[in-house]
DNA sequence: AAAATAGTGACAAAACCTGTCACTATTCGG
DNA sequence: CCGAATAGTGACAGGTTTTGTCACTATTTT
């Protein structure tokens, strides 16, 4: 093994070990001491960042930002490796932003200039636009941490109607439409709710939580495909054309969103009884675009929810 | 200069080229094109994607694929990358899909062990979920290029309320709740509009666009911000608690609103006179939580809409 | 004090690298 | 078809680098 090679299979060996003597990678690579002594000299004159304590119980270190092995991207992945990195710095307060931030400088330095350009250009045409970002979200990293370590955190929780304290253990994070939201086990519902993290207000207290003690799903996508699944009531909404497209904007609603060649669509599918009010709300603008053929508690709702606006809005007139 | 440092000089040389000949590089390094082929031959064995041509007009190339030189990310990046990359994932129809696949793959592999299962765990605990894949893009990449190359593209369009064929010189793209939007200078229109990239039903020509020809931004960002500015109706809603927090989930709504500390708010801003129809609809269903103040027209729109609404559902009954 | 560790300097033997020379083979242009 | 430019190979001598060894020093833990 000539000393280039070795000097490279090196660095890969003290990547994937925190701390190692002088004489272990000796005998690794079959070699003597002084020879492993210099060629760290070489590393670390190159800029590997090795420390080293005398004595006993010293050896090496590799300092605690580790460098990986040199890894080669083709141009494509590059770009791809921008674009992503890119399209996070849209979303505000992730646990990440620094990172991605020195890893686009890091890497434009080093490419070849008609790359470079490439790039550059696919940044000026292509943005992931989170329109605003209002929806500030301060404890989404303390949250992210909870949920990668399955730690149960008690939170001080904003909800639509009410304030309250609750303890949860994290299923984990997603976002969605600009927001983060939360799915976690919540001690005080004994059942498995949905967070809104920008609504969390305080992070009152934080601590291990031991596995298996709450029935939570181990992966995130197992949880957000499960939840698919529970829908319990059939609805059954005539659309026109005009209701159609709106329809398509809005993914739930969108799933079983089916067209008629001859024009306009028809939306027949099982939803979470819960939903329901949900899709009063976005059906009701529609107007005439949109006819609700079941089930009868919608038409209910929409009847309802309608006279309560007919009052507020028009009742002074009449 | 040792054999060692020439091997990466050289690499990052190559990369920089498209082509070059063995005597260039011999003169370059200042050594004999003897040990340069040598050179090229390890860098070969050790997977360099290098090919040859022999002949007056030969010389060599690199793979079109061209490999980067080696770069050093810390573990923190490193984590970053895949977190951004992931991210991707869940947009479909991507220029980039099968390259940040790869990426992945090819990362996770000579990563330390501790590194990857760290990157696991975050994997199956956070996720950007564009809930469904329903609305496909299929032209996505084709528009997405000529986005890049700054082509004008015809192209048969499907709009919420007809479909036609217009020609137009994409601005860019940009993605906004799991949908691909491209503001596009319109010829037909004489002025920039936005389309769908989902209801682009097909491109019927591509041809390359003239510079400076049409007034179209050449930044995407620039674009985006400068139609949030034109606003040119004032809006006031009054809100109770509940209307506040629905109000926090839609970005052109929140970024008006201020809530008293007493509990409820109000948005008071400035918007586009053509989102009134928009607000108008997103209002009504709040019902008793929102309290219009300003504009008259905008409360005509309602009282309108909620009659006919009125009539729809509410007539035959009573 | 002993053992384990890092670190340095000197030196000779071994290994490796390099340039040179003499080739072969291919391709392009005139 | 020739000459020029290119890649590629093999052999070898001379020079350079690398390596191991040995003899040290210094520090820390046990």
């Amino acid at each position: 093994m000539s000393k280039a090679e070795r000097l490279i299979e090196m660095m890969i060996t003290i990547n994937a070990k925190k701390d190692f003597t002088v004489g272990e990678l000796a005998n690794e690579f079959s070699v003597s001491k002084r020879t492993i002594l210099r060629d760290l000299q070489e590393l670390e004159q190159a800029g590997f960042p090795l420390y080293s304590e005398v004595g006993a119980a010293g050896g090496y270190h590799i300092l605690k930002e580790r460098i990986l092995p040199p890894i080669a991207f083709s141009e494509s992945e590059a770009k791809a490796i921008f674009f992503a990195c890119q399209a996070l710095q849209y979303y505000r307060d992730l646990p990440f932003e620094q990172e991605t931030i020195s890893v686009l400088k890091k890497f434009l330095n080093c490419l070849p200039l008609d790359v470079q350009n490439s790039i550059t250009q696919i940044q000026n045409k292509v943005v992931f636009w989170t329109p605003d970002r209002h929806c500030d979200s301060p404890l989404l990293q303390s949250v992210f941490l909870a949920a990668v370590n399955c730690h149960a955190v008690t939170i001080r929780y904003s909800s639509t109607y009410s304030e309250s304290t609750r303890t949860m253990i994290p299923v984990g994070l997603y976002a969605m439409n600009g927001l983060w939201y939360c799915p976690a086990y919540c001690t005080a519902a004994n059942q498995i709710r949905v967070f809104r993290v920008d609504r969390i207000k305080e992070i009152i207290e934080e601590k291990p939580c031991p596995k298996g003690k709450y029935p939570i799903p181990a992966l995130i996508q197992e949880y957000l495909e499960k939840t698919e699944v529970k829908n319990d009531c059939r609805v059954k909404i005539q659309l026109t054309d005009i209701g159609v497209k709106r329809c398509e904007s809005e993914c739930l609603l969108a799933s079983g969103l089916k067209t008629f060649p001859t024009g306009g669509g028809i939306i027949d599918m099982e939803i979470n009884r819960a939903a329901l009010e949900w899709v009063a709300d976005y059906i009701l603008p529609f107007g005439k675009n949109a006819a609700v053929l079941e089930p009868v508690e919608l038409i209910r709702m929409m009847q309802q929810k309608i006279s309560e606006l007919h009052q507020q809005y028009c009742g002074l007139k009449e």
